[in-house]
This record gives structure tokens, C-alpha cells and sequence, in this order.
DNA sequence: GTTTAACTTGAATAATGATTCAAGAATCCC
DNA sequence: GGGATTCTTGAATCATTATTCAAGTTAAAC
């Protein structure tokens, strides 16, 4: 017996940021030994190959964006504050490094969602857990807010989501600060 | 002398089409060979590399776009009206076949815009053509509507597009006619 | 302390990639 | 029709890719 060397969330992390940065395909398996620091061996016996250490990326991205949306929601007043919150957070990340500036998820579907079935499927499956993180706002019965019926949510939610794959697409096509910020306030009036 | 025996806006639609399916990176010199019917030596004497047929492929998509559009608009008797036929025509497309689900510039510039200073300035040129095309439709004093400042017009421009690529991704995640069709009526109803 | 199973190493492999180039073919101009 | 110019051809080249594997290393178990 022996046990790994090496730290798997770490791991998967740094892969995650190259697959961001990169892209999946620009992503080259000497990139990916350089960022992991693991060798080629060591990367396929823990993740079978290259699209396993994607999907074990994708999954550690989606537990790693769980726990700092459901921290960031935490002691929201109104569904109001708990979307402004999102949205500041959101035009931050656009603004902020390379890395942060894309979604792994919506960038990943964007490359490659159409030419493989298996990659599809998790992007799908983690896309629609996390639509039901932001309906789960819209659901909730504030104490300084009306309540919304699940119907309403539903849509409510489903359009703030759409406004949130835009906003992050705008931000690739121009980078500027006031332009993002008065779409993140108009997003914030039709949605709340 | 001698006349060349492409002809070049078939090939830089296929070469586009080919783009749009498969991403800059997928798409091989093998293959569009394939697509274009033409040999590597002729692409390369006649667009000097593979980023130059991109970059020819880019400049095709728009002017194809622009006049698509213009036909669009034309005879429009408001506002509304103008957005509500071009909701229509992008739902169309989203769940349309494959090569036309995806924008050739947002697609592009998700997959390599951050890695080439040139293709970066080239999607960014043409998506702010495409911006002010938008925009000019909510400058128009119609018959029907009342009229928008610039500033106004511009905003609301601003916003309309954001959702445009957001309804793209969303499009890209789930492909339901109801689901669409449903944020396209949101958005009109915010815009107009 | 020896065994044993598991992890690590990194050079070798085989496929595929973009790009070049020299030879051949076709058209225009005089 | 002859020459000059330009386009076409496609095999060869060189770089890069993902992946494998056999040898080396480590630590837990008895």
C-alpha cells in the first residue's frame, strides 16, 4: 500500500484555472503536468485521461461555487439584497483576472458541449443545480419581501439566469466597469 | 495570369459553417480542406494561414449578418414590432441545426478571444457594429412609438443585446422551444 | 524486516496538427 | 501562339499532441 502524494483538490484546481484560462483544447497535456505538477502517469491512473481530469475539474468547480454562492446568501434580508449581493460579486469577478473572468461551466458548453455526450450531460446536470440555487432565492419568503408563487419563481429565476450567461458574455466582448454595472442594475429592477 | 477557381464567399461560408460546429480549434486544416474543396497550398496562398481564413470567415459572417438583418428590420412599424421579429428569428435559430445555434463572434471570442490580440480586435469591431445596428433600431422616431433619447436608446440597446447572448448560452444548456420563447416575451417586455 | 500493493517517473509511441514548397496546369496579354 | 504570371496540387516536414508502459519508489500490513 501507499497513499497519494499529491493533494486532489489542489489538483483539481489548478486544472480547473487552465482549463478557464485555456480552454480545454489549448489546455495541452504538458500544461496540464507544468500546473498540476503531477506526471502524465500519475494523471491517468487517478483520472483515466485527460476528459476524466475535466470532469473531476467540473465537479470540484461546481462544490467549490456551491459553498461560495451559499456563504454569500447567507443573512440576505430581501430577495432584493440577496440579488445585489450576486450581482456585485458577478461584475466583480468579469472585472477581476483572467481566470475568474469566465464561467468553467458555460465556457466548457460553449467549446466543446456539442461534440461529446459525456461532458454534456455533467454540464447539464451542474447548469440546472445551479439554476435551482438562484430559484431557491426567488422561493424563499422574506421577511421584508412578498411571497412569489413557484410558477413566478421559476420564470423569474430562469430569466436572471439567462441575464447572468449575458452579462459574462458582454463582459468578453468589452470589459467596462460603468457599462456592466448599469446592466447589473436594470437586471436587478425587472428582476426583483 | 490566371483567375482563381473558388469561389470566395462559399468558401469562407463553409469554412464559417465549419467554425461554428466545431470551434477554431477543432475545426482542422484536414478538415477544411474538406469543406472548402481547397488543397492547403491554396488557403494558405490565399489567406496566408489558418487564423487568416478565421479572420476572412469573420468578416463574411458579418456582412452576411448585416444585410440578413437589414431585411429584417425593414418595414417595421415600431419598435416592438422590429424586437419581436428578431426574437423570433434568434429562437429560430436556437433551435435550428447545428451551425446556426451558435454566433460565430461570441463563439470565437469564448473560445480563443483572450489568446490573440489580433482575433480579439477583429470580434470585438464586429460586435460593436452588431451593437450599433441594434441600437439604431431603438433610435428610429417610428410612427407608432414614442421617441428615446440617446442615452436612453443606447442603454436599453446595451441591455437588449446582453440578453441576446444570454439567451444564446441559455439556449446552449437547454434547448426547449417554451423555455425560449417565454424569455424572449421577458425581454421584449423589458425593452420596449 | 520482508512482502506486497499502490503510486511515481519520464522516456517512448503513435497519431494528428499546421505549414511549406517544388512541380504542374491554366489563363491572360501581347 | 509564346511567354509570363498566377493558381493548384499534394506529398513532405516539423511541431505538438494524448497516451502508454516498464522500471523505480514508497509506505502500509503482517
Amino acid at each position: 500500500m501507499r497513499t497519494a502524494e499529491f493533494d486532489r483538490e489542489t489538483v483539481l484546481r489548478n486544472a480547473m484555472q487552465a482549463f478557464m484560462t485555456y480552454g480545454y483544447n489549448k489546455t495541452s497535456m504538458p500544461k496540464l503536468t507544468e500546473v498540476t505538477g503531477l506526471h502524465p502517469g500519475s494523471i491517468y491512473c487517478a483520472f483515466k485521461n485527460k476528459k476524466g481530469l475535466l470532469l473531476a475539474a467540473i465537479d470540484q468547480y461546481q462544490a467549490d461555487r456551491r459553498v461560495h454562492y451559499q456563504k454569500l446568501f447567507e443573512n440576505s434580508t430581501s430577495l432584493r439584497c440577496a440579488l445585489e449581493r450576486f450581482l456585485q460579486d458577478l461584475v466583480g469577478e468579469c472585472l477581476g483576472d483572467e481566470s475568474k473572468k469566465v464561467c468553467l461551466l458555460t465556457k466548457t458548453l460553449n467549446e466543446i458541449g456539442e461534440q461529446d455526450a459525456d461532458i454534456q450531460t455533467a454540464l447539464s446536470t451542474n447548469l440546472s443545480q445551479f439554476e435551482s440555487l438562484i430559484r431557491q432565492q426567488f422561493l424563499i419568503a422574506w421577511p421584508d419581501s412578498e411571497a412569489l408563487s413557484e410558477d413566478e419563481a421559476t420564470k423569474r429565476a430562469r430569466f436572471f439566469i439567462m441575464s447572468v450567461y449575458g452579462i459574462r458574455t458582454y463582459a468578453a466582448t468589452q470589459c467596462d466597469s460603468s457599462h456592466l454595472n448599469a446592466l447589473a442594475d436594470r437586471l436587478l429592477e425587472v428582476s426583483v
